[in-house]
RNA sequence: UCCCCGAUAGCUCAAUGGUAGAGCGAGCGGCUGUUAACCGCUAGGUUGCAGGUUCGAGUCCUGCUCGGGGAGCCA
């Protein structure tokens, strides 16, 4: 006999002999003769019911002692449904239980309302509920989108290290590798840790960022980009942060801001539309009971041309809003979650991208532009989330690249091989990088990001 | 890391310093082509951990652990 999934089982036609399997979600007895037992296996949002007859042999012994979270596989027929709240169902000839729960009354994730705080608490079993389930279609719909994008667009997707052995980037702390025994480190003669006796020969951690690393890619394919896991050491307790975290960072060659913001704002839109089109089950449950407004959200995305502002309009427009805010607005700092909410939610209430940031509050490798002051940076600024890309045109000039080196302290040695793509073939390029989660956390409306990933690390948690 | 809030039954929450309760879930029974079914009964607790104040602490105090919201940092 065939098997079908849940999924398959809904599109097929009435007749069809086949066999599903899955969980038990509910079970409800009926004294006309038969059992009504909602299973799911994960592959859509909806639970399949499947109705068991009284006379089987195992009913009393086993299909009337099923309770949520028994693994079964079934037998029987398509039929259209006698019932109210589904077309299409499965009148059983044979159940098999595959999976018994120990204790019904101790099962953590049983038939009723559970907090995201709790579920967190079994993140193992929590894919079990509608919610998670269905964030995991979502987030698995959108890596997919992200990959048939550049896919489709001719960009190549450059597998970038995860253990670094420089700092290149110095973007905040990292955690370190090591085979050293912390409880007996060798030291040198002056009493510090000896890292050439470590693994690498030197101190090495986990990767921060994949760009310095892509752009040599870049430098030779053009298009490319990577998304992989990144890592920070940061002591970050918010909804918006994580240790481990999946990147999203094209980079693309003989390009500048304007063309990396144009990426930007098609490749998040064709997100946005792949994922409606195709998830439509799990976004309906997100705007029912998530966010009533993520389905319009995303829609409005997708049609309006995002606002792009430079960092100096943004400056002034928030100076002349008249709107009282805890940190005051001034050009050379940097802005505020509660400026950028502002300027997204409220002046231009669509997407932002503002461009060209002071230099002193950007990173090394960012563009220098014209007026010595700005350099060509530009952040997306979405409703809720805030930033939800960061990128810049590269600085593709050696010397102008040396005096930012110098003129921040860093030691230029360590970018040597950085250095020698401006030396051999140097041309304009730019890229960004996109935290996944934030943005499954934007198109979910789901508000804490540990809740976006299967297994979230976070500060004083590694539980699974 | 900083500020604020919290931790009581499997889960969500009640309980003037004075014998720890309810809803949901679970078990049993009833009813029903049922839909988060419904109705009845039953079981279920060293009140996060360690100290302290008090005749008496879930409640007040101190420390710790963990969780939540906000901030910083950022993606």
């Amino acid at each position: 006999m065939s098997c079908m999934s849940v999924a398959e089982a809904f599109k097929a036609k009435p007749g069809s002999k086949t066999t599903v399997k899955g969980w038990v979600r509910t079970r409800r007895d009926s004294k006309a003769g038969l059992s009504f037992v909602a299973i799911t296996d994960g592959s859509c949002f909806d639970t399949f019911q499947i109705v068991v007859p009284a006379d089987l042999a195992n009913y009393a012994e086993e299909v009337q002692k099923l309770t949520t979270g028994c693994s079964i596989e079934a037998d029987g027929e398509l039929v259209e449904s006698q019932g109210k709240g589904q077309s299409i169902e499965m009148q059983v000839s044979a159940v098999r239980v595959l999976g018994w729960v120990d204790d019904p009354d101790t099962y953590p994730v049983s038939a009723k309302r559970h907090t995201f705080e709790y579920l967190r608490e079994v993140a193992h079993l929590r894919p079990r509920t509608n919610s998670f389930s269905a964030v995991a279609r979502v987030r698995n719909c959108l890596a997919q989108a992200i990959h048939r994008y550049f896919h489709e667009n001719g960009y190549c997707w450059i597998h970038t290290p995860i253990i670094t052995a420089s700092d290149c980037e110095g973007a905040g702390q990292m955690f370190r590798v090591s085979t050293l025994d912390a409880a007996n480190t060798p030291r040198t003669p002056e009493g510090a840790v000896n890292w050439e006796e470590d693994f690498f020969g030197r101190e090495a951690h986990l990767t921060v960022s994949g760009q310095l690393n892509v752009e040599c890619y870049c430098l030779a394919l053009s298009k490319v980009y990577t998304f992989g896991p990144t890592f920070r050491a940061e002591n970050s307790n918010t909804s918006r942060h994580l240790a481990e975290f999946w990147m999203v960072e094209p980079e693309i060659a003989f390009a500048d801001l304007n063309d990396d913001a144009n990426l930007a704002e098609d490749f998040l839109k064709h997100c946005f539309k792949t994922l409606l089109n195709e998830r439509a089950d799990d976004m309906a449950f997100f705007n029912e009971r998530i966010d009533k407004t993520v389905i319009e959200t995303l829609e409005h995305m997708i049609e309006s041309p995002f606002e792009r502002v430079t960092y100096t309009d943004a400056v002034k427009i928030l100076e002349k809003s008249g709107k009282k805010f805890e940190f005051p607005v001034a050009w050379g700092s940097d802005l505020q979650s509660e400026h950028e909410r502002y300027l997204t939610e409220e002046v231009f209430k669509k997407p932002v991208i503002l461009m060209d940031y002071p230099k002193d509050i950007k990173a090394f490798y960012m563009r220098m532009n014209d007026d010595g002051k700005t350099v060509a940076a530009m952040d997306v600024l979405v409703p809720k989330i805030g930033e939800i890309i960061g990128g810049s045109q590269r600085e593709e000039r050696l010397d102008v690249l040396d005096q930012r080196i110098d003129a921040m302290g860093l030691p230029k040695e360590n970018y040597w091989w950085y250095r020698d793509l401006r030396r051999y073939g140097t041309v304009p390029h730019a890229g960004f990088g996109l935290g996944f989660e934030r943005l499954v956390q934007f198109c979910t409306g789901m508000a804490n990001i540990r809740d976006v990933i299967p297994f979230p690390r976070t500060p004083k948690n590694a539980e699974f």
